[in-house]
DNA sequence: ACTTTAGAGCGAACCGTTTCGCTCTAAAAA
DNA sequence: TTTTTAGAGCGAAACGGTTCGCTCTAAAGT
């Protein structure tokens, strides 16, 4: 006999030992016997115990193998009585898999965002996915460590609204390994998979209408501190030098995008002595607050100025006289870009090889918020 | 030398083997020879390694625990060089715990839902955890599935700001021992820890503000579909009882939490025969589309109507004239929730042994949205 | 100098799954 | 009837941590 027989035999006897004393002072026996109504999660063992099959077998058949009738009956009985459900914790510890998708969104309290985040989570749970969310609250330094977060929960992929133009603050998620698809707006430096419309269009397709009715002085209020904000205005520069119209210095209006900037430029804008005939508003806070301040003053649209509002969400179905709208298809976009997502977790195929891009396109909704002026 | 001795012996060979053989095809090894940039993270295997010291010391050290500070420094320098983290994931196996909370809201498109999502993150953030968050749509049946998706994933502990008024579909939740915190809407029928305010009192405070200023006919929008929602009609018709006021059938606006109730509402009401000379709005939603609405009819506050509106988010900052407002302290609430919440899972003390509720204050922000009516 | 004692270190079991590589059975092929 | 072969079943290792109960060392107490 060996030292190491010995001592393999030695183990052995121990941990028989060992284990009864953990059943008896903290397992279900316990539990059981002590009646207590809060009874630990059956596990695959019980099954195996109920059913004499083996854990494999059991496995397999969780997975969707094949296994004998007699025997599927057997474990579909046991599960059935035991209340059994797979403990995903423990699967993802052995798949290297948490079913969790990280969602990072510039600001959980706008609108669109919580739109978005609908449309997201019903998709997600559709591949019976959950998502983390994190809000970065418009900050670039909250948004990278909400990353780092994020990648410690071991998501098993990202979806972003971003914050930051650079997208430099996402290589620790490219060194993990883990696909990203960004939603509504892209980096100004870094190629990652991307959903969204294309917004210089967008914003050219939107002025456009308002030049066609014949207007000229025309302003614009929109964010110019993330990407889509600045290509947006960049639309409305170009639709604006297509049709040989200047743009005013006092007539571009930028800013954060928020409710307020809408609401003050707007009453600005209502103010000047020689006031624009028609407001271009490039995202959807931004058209709120715009509205609520013509609201407020002694003019009315579309007589006294015209109106072109973006994104569709709910206050825009009771406005009257009813707006004019540039509409992203917000729920066919998330769709997409979960599709992507899933594609990547599941090929496990870096994007490296080829990005994908996605841009929507965009449909105008026609409405009253704009007078048609005679030369 | 015994079967049992001998088994064993064979055993170790095989595992031996075994590993080698899944090292060479799978492991590490291979993805580091390989020169791979995605190489597997480090564990705390790795780290024993390096340092020769056992998964006992490592582990205490990372919980903690008191090491020599010899193999301290041996332990940190190995974790610097290997870029090595936890992996919660088998932490939570072990454990039991996952570090994340389960936060199921009625609608995540709402506003207020909106903000208070920021509270709650930035909270559990700073108790390391991290929240899954599950829409329920404003559907009963939807909320109950969510409840059952947040329970195989294993979440901590429970955040609801509930869709249904009746708690009957929280039992797995209890069955489970996971604890649950409501927030803002308590159930009828069930008791939970809450957090939320008297919204009996605080409608009656905002009400009697307006009787207070000598107004009569004073009309109500609000949602009666949710506990809160009816509270704060209860109190609107005990402030008005109270002060030996009648209220008139059409002046009572009942209807789904929504922009569009108090939009439509409102503009029914201003076009009345003999309309109210004030109006308290219910929520957010209901004040923002209430306000929309008198802003495009002919009429202005407080000249023409009256108004006092609910929840004090961004909007109301810019409106001019300021509207009264009563104001729920939301951060506190939120800070409030998450820190019973934390307790509840840190002492696995069940809630059936006390329930606890805290009801915050709420605070009257004065505007100028109320007009004085002499008798 | 001798006995206590505090506490750091360690081996191995354990959490609840999946998966590898094998054996065994029974139907298909010969 | 005998030989293949497909595929169901199984044992045990593995995933990456934590923890129990022990041993061992060195400082404190006498």
């Amino acid at each position: 006999m060996t030292f190491d027989q010995e001592m393999w035999y030695e183990c052995k006897k121990e941990a028989g030992r060992t284990r009864a004393n953990r059943f008896k002072i903290f397992g279900k026996e316990m539990c059981r016997e002590a009646g207590t109504e809060t009874h630990m999660p059956a596990t695959i063992r019980d099954i195996r115990n109920k059913t004499g099959l083996s854990l494999a077998t059991i496995s397999k058949y969780l997975n969707g193998g094949n296994v004998l009738p007699r025997n599927r009956q057997l474990i579909e009985a046991a599960i059935e009585e035991l209340h059994y459900e797979v403990n995903e914790i423990a699967r993802g510890l052995v798949t290297n898999q948490t079913k969790l998708v990280g969602v990072m969104v510039y600001d959980i309290e706008s609108l669109f965002v919580g739109n978005m985040l609908h449309y997201i989570g019903a998709e997600l749970r559709r591949h019976g996915y959950g998502f983390l969310i994190c809000d970065s609250f418009n900050d670039e330094e909250v948004e990278a460590q909400n990353l780092q977060f994020l990648l410690k929960k071991k998501v098993d992929g990202l979806l972003v609204i971003p914050v930051n133009i650079s997208g430099k603050f996402m290589e620790p998620a490219r060194k993990a390994g883990v696909p990203v698809v960004l939603l509504d707006r892209a980096f100004r430096d870094e190629e990652f998979d991307f959903v969204g419309i294309d917004n210089r269009m967008a914003a050219y397709r939107a002025v456009n209408v308002l030049i066609e009715n014949g207007h000229e002085r025309i302003a614009v209020i929109t964010s110019d501190v993330e990407y889509s904000g600045i290509h947006r205005l960049e639309g409305y520069m170009e639709a604006m030098g297509d049709a040989g119209l200047s743009v005013r210095p006092e007539y571009r209006r930028l800013g954060k995008h928020s409710f307020e900037l809408g609401y003050k430029n707007m009453k600005e804008l209502l103010s000047l002595e020689e006031r624009p005939t028609a407001v271009f508003l490039g995202n959807y806070e931004t058209t709120l607050g715009g509205i609520m301040a013509v609201n407020e003053s002694e003019l009315s649209w579309p007589q006294d100025i015209s109106i072109f509002g973006f994104d569709d969400l709910v206050m825009s179905r009771v406005l009257r006289p009813k707006i004019w709208i540039a509409r992203q298809p917000m729920e066919q976009m998330c769709a997409k870009a979960v599709e992507i997502l899933m594609e990547r977790i599941g090929s496990r195929q870096t994007p490296e090889e080829q990005v994908i891009k996605v841009n929507f396109g965009i449909q105008l909704r026609e409405g009253e918020s704009i007078r048609r002026l005679e030369k």
